[in-house]
DNA sequence: GCCAACGTTGGC
DNA sequence: GCCAACGTTGGC
C-alpha cells in the first residue's frame, strides 16, 4: 500500500464537490503529465490512502482525507473537442491520459502549506520540494504517519 | 498578475 | 539526442 497526496483547485473541484457526489467519489479527470499519469498507472490501487490538497486558493494546503477507489481508465475529457482537456494526439484506441477514482473519506481541519514546512520532520516532502509542480505526489508513510497523528490527532 | 521552476515541443 | 523556445503550474 502506498500512501499519495493529490491536490485539487477548489474552484474546479472542492472537497466539499466530491462529498456532494455519489459515492463520495469522483473521477480525477484533467490530468496531463506523464509522471502523474504513471503513478496512477502503474502505483495506484484501490484502498491507498490519500490527502485531499487544495491549490491554486487563498490558503493551500491538506483539507481531508480520501483514498483511491478504481485503478486507472481513460479520462473521457480527452476525446471531448471542444473541452479544455481535449487531446487531439490521443485516440479511443490508444488513450494518452488515464484517470482513477478518488473517494473522500473525511474532511480535516486545514493543514496549511505553511504549517506543513514549519515541521522538520516533513522537510523531504515531495510536495514541499522547491519547484515542485506535480498534482499528485507519494507521500512517505512516516510523514503520512506524523501528519495524521502529530497534527491531525488522529489514532493510530 | 508575477515569476521561478520545469515539462514539452520541434528544428537541427 | 541536443537544446532553445514556449507553455504550464502554483505559490505569492
Amino acid at each position: 500500500m502506498r500512501y499519495w497526496l493529490m491536490k485539487s483547485e477548489p474552484s474546479e473541484c472542492s472537497i466539499d464537490d466530491v462529498l456532494a457526489m455519489p459515492k463520495q467519489s469522483v473521477a480525477w479527470w484533467g490530468v496531463r503529465n506523464y509522471q502523474a499519469r504513471n503513478f496512477m498507472r502503474d502505483l495506484m490501487r484501490p484502498g491507498d490512502p490519500v490527502f485531499f490538497y487544495h491549490s491554486s486558493c487563498p490558503e493551500p494546503g491538506i483539507v481531508g482525507l480520501a483514498e483511491v477507489a478504481s485503478r486507472a481508465y481513460p479520462d473521457e475529457t480527452q476525446f471531448e473537442p471542444t473541452g479544455k482537456y481535449y487531446d487531439p494526439k490521443s485516440s479511443r484506441e490508444a488513450p494518452r491520459w488515464l484517470l482513477v477514482d478518488v473517494r473522500v473519506k473525511c474532511k480535516t481541519r486545514l493543514i496549511t502549506l505553511d504549517e506543513l514546512r514549519a515541521h522538520a520532520e516533513l522537510s523531504t516532502m515531495r510536495v514541499l520540494a522547491r519547484g515542485n509542480r506535480l498534482s499528485i505526489t507519494p507521500v512517505a508513510p512516516e510523514h503520512w504517519q506524523f501528519i495524521c497523528a502529530r497534527l491531525l490527532g488522529l489514532p493510530s
